[in-house]
Formats: C-alpha cells, structure tokens, sequence
DNA sequence: GTGAAAGCGCTAACAC
DNA sequence: GTGTTAGCGCTTTCAC
C-alpha cells in the first residue's frame, strides 16, 4: 500500500540516529532516550509521514492485536448487539475485530484454522444457542488460546463462556402474566426439535422449561393444546396464533418464547380481530428497537447481548494478557423486564 | 498461541528436505517438486500439525489478504446486509475482514490510520449517507490504497463508489401511490436539516426529492402541512403522525421515507384509529425482515443493500488484484418494490 | 528438482 | 543514551 514504504530505517537515516532509538521512541519509552532526540526522531516521523508496520510488529512480538469473532450467522438479531458490545472494550483496548462467519460445525473449523493462521491473540464465539461438537474448542484450550464462548449449547464448566439466563426469562415472562392475574397461559415455542433446516436451540427448550416451571409453581394448568411451535420466524409465530385458534378455546395470555414470532402473532391476532391485551395478554423474549412500537407495543424481556459481548471482550483481553480466567463456571446474564402495553395492565389487587 | 510453534523449518528438517522446496508444496506449485517429496512433505506437515504463519506470510508478500471494513454505527439498519454481503465475497476469495467503527469524521481518519498499519489490502467503507470531509479519501487516493464507498454523501465520479438511488425510491414509492387513485400524498421525510444530534442525510434530500418530483410531474398538489419531518426514527415517525393529524385534514396517502418511521407511524395511527389502507394509504423506503409482519403489512422499496456490500467486495478485490475499476463514475442501484398491504389495492381502472 | 541465502520491517538484547 | 545485531517465519531469486 502507498508507493514506496518509509520504514523505520528511513526515519532513523533522516534523523541521524540509530534504528532502535527510533523504536524506542515509537513505543513511548520514556527514560531511555534524550528529550532533543526524541524531538528530531519525532519530526522524521512527521516529515515523511512513517506509519509503523503492525505486521512487522506483529511478527517479532508474537502478537498481533487482533481477535476473531466468529459468528454462526450475521443475520441473527444477536449478532449486531453483541459485535457492538464486544467492538466497544476492544477498540478502547486497542484491539482489531477479524470477523468470521461459520454456518456449519466444519465452517467453525475451518474458520479457527483460518484465524489462527492469522494469528490471532484470541477468539470469541458468537453462537446460536445449538449445540456443536466440542472437540474444535478442546482442540483450542489444549493449546491454550484464549477464547471465551457466548451462548452455546455446552456442558457448564467446560469452557469459558457466557449464557443467558433463558429459563429464568421464560419463567420471568410467565410469572409476570401471572401476577397480572392471568390464570390460563399458553405458550408459543422456539425450535425444540430437530426439523428440517432447524437445529434445535437449548434457549427454546429452557424458555420452555422456565414457563412450564412457572406454571407447575402456581399450580397452573398446563394445557397441551396451549402449546404451538413458532419455529422462531415471523411466519411461525403468525402461524402458531392460527393453529391455536382452530384448536380450541384460547387462553388468556400468552408467553411467546422470542420477539419475532410475537410480530407475526401480532399480525395473526389483528386478522382474527382478537384484541390484545384485552382478550389475549402478551409477553415475549427479546426487545429489538421496534418492540416498544408495534400495536400495541410487546411486554418483553431484554437480552443482555450487548453486555454479553462486552463482557466477553473484557475477559478476553485479560486471559491474552496473561490472566486466564479464575472460575470456569459459565457465567449466566439475566434478562431485563420491561413492561409495555401487551400484557395489560390488569392487576389483581 | 500454542506452546510452541512448529515452523516451516521444522517441516523441512522433519521431512529432510530443504525449506523452500516445503515452501513450494505448500503454495501448490505443481511442476516445481517431485511427487515423492511433496507426499513426505504433506506427511511431515500432518504429523507435526503444522500451520502456515499468515503474518509471516504478509511479511514478506507485502499483501496480508485483509480488508478493512470502516462502518459508521454498528447499530445502522444497513451494517448487517452490508456486511453479510461483504463477507461472502470475500470469505469465498480468501479474504478476512478486519472491522473498524468510526461515527464521526476523526474517528474515520484514525480508523483508516490504523487499518493501514495493520496493512490491509484495501478499505471498504459504508456509511450512513452523510457528508464528510473527503480529504482522507482523496489521501487514500494518492498513495493508492484500493478503496470503495459505499452509500456515501459524495462527489459523484471522485472515488470508486456505489451509491442507491434514494431519489429514484422516493419517486417509485410516490408514483405507486398515484397510480392506485391516490391523489393527495403527503410525506414523512427524515434528516434533511440539521438538528442537534442528527447529521443531514443525502438519502433524505433524495428521497424527499423523489416525492415531490413524482407529485409535480403528475399535477398534483405539494401541500407544506402534509410535509412532516419523522427524522428517520421510530419516535419521530409516531410523532409526525400526530403532528399531522394536528395540522390539517390528512392526505389519502403518505410516502414515509424509511421503514423505522414508518412503523412508528403505524402505531400513531392505530392510537388514532386511522385505518392503513383505508383511511390513509402507505408507501415506504427500506425492507426489514419484519416489514411483512406489521399490521397492515408495508409496501415498500427494498434497498439492494446487500448486492451493494457484494459488489464493493467484487471491485475491491479485483483492484488489490491489480485491475482497479475503469469508470469512476458512481454505481447506481436501484430499490425494489415490495407490492403489500399498506397501500390498498384500490386501482383507479 | 532441490537447497542456501537474502531479505520483508520491526523489537530487544547487548555492546559501547 | 545510543547504535549494532540477531532474529520473528516466510517467500523467492539463484546456484547447483
């Protein structure tokens, strides 16, 4: 890149001085060098507009200030929370973002591979929460790279990594509905099952388990008719609500295990001109921009994503610099509540 | 990373041949080595689980295969589609994207400053469409580092740079409207002046241009009142409504100038009990994933923001591969319209 | 066909 | 304080 590259040879020649003092002074080694020095190598490095060589650099530290962020798809609402979050520590840490995408469990591979060979410091994995095969990231830990997992469907303890409290959301979602005084609750799922084109997610079965808990804790029926898959899309979600509609009497509300399955049972609801809240009340899992502004606007819970990635980076960046992790035990963000209009105001009291 | 690295010395020594000829058959040179030798190499190499130094590499090829990727705010609408499209160009030729965000002007500069010295073979920027300064650019320019923007308040024909055609949107989204017997349209425009906090966007001059450049062409009225500023939010959408129905009676169609406000407007009306399309006819610009899942569904202009983030990709490369781009002259892509519920099916015919 | 050797631009001992 | 030098891991002439 540019014409003919000044090196840090060129600026030592123009300043008169050796190439290590240059260096010196290009690391901000305060004592070591003659503040008059400092000055000529300083104004060489001006005039002739060096720009230091990171790769050069990169090559005889054995580091390159650069971490792999690799993602299962760039399309997942996560993604842009969570790059945001951990891009925000890493940049203020002076750190480079190489990211990589990897659909399939051998894309993940090979995408380590391609990272690695890069030279990254670290890595940190964006994922789906599916599950995959360990061995890559056991591969890793035995060669001691740093890299910390965020959502995945991994055994607790094993790596370093974040989940996300998604039991205690579909729970939290339920109990809200319930102290709201609703006592029949239904449910529309993620993907618990394998079905074509769809990995099962661990944050689908555990939403569902979180609102199955809830229920038994109060003594709630739990209806099987109540229960639909939305598969996790806009047209699942918009399904679901027609499904349940053929199957039986409705019931008061509704925990809908993530935001873009309620967008399209908030379609299906409007088509059947059943009112929300007042006929059916609604709580969800996820809270995209938009949440606050659909009609009427969704009751939801709040990933932590972003706080997750941050998080992430910051552990990161501590293990490359020497200290790893203490306590392996996953750490797990909780959601946030926030109440709008979906779920209706009316309490009991 | 790993303990201790096996270098292409080792490999040599192992397979006790000399370090070029495993430099050869590592970069697939087919005549250049013997059959026997390249399988003993291949052998060493897999036993030793050697993994080619990409830095060193770049070290010495002066070419790293990394692309920088300069992005205004992770949180833009359009960073995802961009990117994705980006990425699986690059990724397929080989390429790593190294990511940087840089929301105000200086912040670009030093994004670029550090990009180059992590030697990335060109730039690719995507920005929201405000102006800059260009000087940084036209730097670039000079020294010759491949670089194209994207979606850029820019000079057209300066630099290598793919723009949409905002005004061509405003235009088609209007002139849908009239076409199905609308003949009084207002508008939601978004950041056309400046405002504390809000950059004027050339998409907004553009989109509104679009507007009013579809409604003279037709004869039809251009009424201030029916003109009101939603600053492409969700927030300012929903406001604009009632602002609108504060103001006057209200056209029989509105052009909103993005998706986000347009949702924002959606539930202003819903609280007005306006009905879409009934009452007020929408058209609007930008197709996110969930703009067929509001009530009603939005009709809308799709940018081809995707196939923009492919073919800066394309040109890229092909340029750090040697062949820059022959015109400057500014790509142009054009929107693509979305026929859905928002704006009634009511033909004049 | 294959190997030895000269760097790519930089840092970090180690002399002076 | 400052300069000399030996690599970091690799590609690439250029001999053999």
């Amino acid at each position: 890149m540019g014409r003919k590259t000044v090196t840090i040879r060129d600026v030592a020649r123009h300043a008169g001085v050796g190439i290590s003092t240059v260096s010196y002074v290009l690391n901000g080694d305060e004592q070591h060098v003659s503040a008059t020095t400092r000055e000529q190598i300083l104004a060489a490095v001006r005039e002739l507009k060096y720009r230091p060589n990171a790769i050069a650099r990169s090559m005889v530290k054995r580091k390159t200030g650069t971490v792999g962020l690799i993602i299962s798809e760039l399309s997942n609402a996560l993604f842009v929370p969570i790059t945001d979050g951990v891009e925000q520590v890493l940049s203020t840490e002076g750190y480079h973002i190489v990211l990589a995408r990897a659909e399939s469990a051998e894309a993940e591979t090979n995408a380590i591979e391609l990272l690695r060979s890069q030279q990254v410091d670290g890595i940190i994995f964006m994922s789906l929460s599916v599950r995959r095969p360990a061995d890559p990231l056991s591969l890793l830990e035995a060669e001691e790279v740093p890299f910390v997992v965020i959502n995945r469907d991994l055994n607790p303890g094993q790596f370093c990594q974040i989940m996300l409290d998604d039991r205690g959301a579909g729970r939290q979602a339920t109990e809200h509905l319930i102290s709201l005084g609703y006592d029949s609750i239904g449910t529309i799922t993620g993907i618990r099952e394998t079905r074509p084109g769809y990995e099962p997610r661990r944050s689908a079965v555990e939403r569902h388990a979180g609102w199955e808990h809830a229920l038994t804790r109060r003594g709630l029926l739990i209806q099987d008719a109540w229960i639909v898959p939305g598969w996790y899309t806009y047209q699942g979600g918009y399904e679901a609500i027609h499904e349940l509609a053929r199957r039986s009497a409705l019931p008061r509300a509704l925990m809908i295990a993530n935001d873009m399955m309620a967008i399209g049972a908030l379609r299906a609801l409007a088509e059947l001109q059943i009112r929300v809240p007042h006929d059916l009340a609604i709580a969800t899992i996820g809270d995209p921009p938009y949440a606050a502004y659909t009609v009427p606007p969704l009751t939801t819970l709040a990933l932590p994503i972003e706080e997750a990635g941050r998080l992430a980076a910051r552990i990161l960046i501590e293990w490359i610099q020497g200290k790893p992790p203490e306590s392996k035990g996953p750490i797990v963000l909780p959601f946030d509540l926030k109440v709008r209009e979906s779920c209706g105001a009316r309490k009991l009291e």
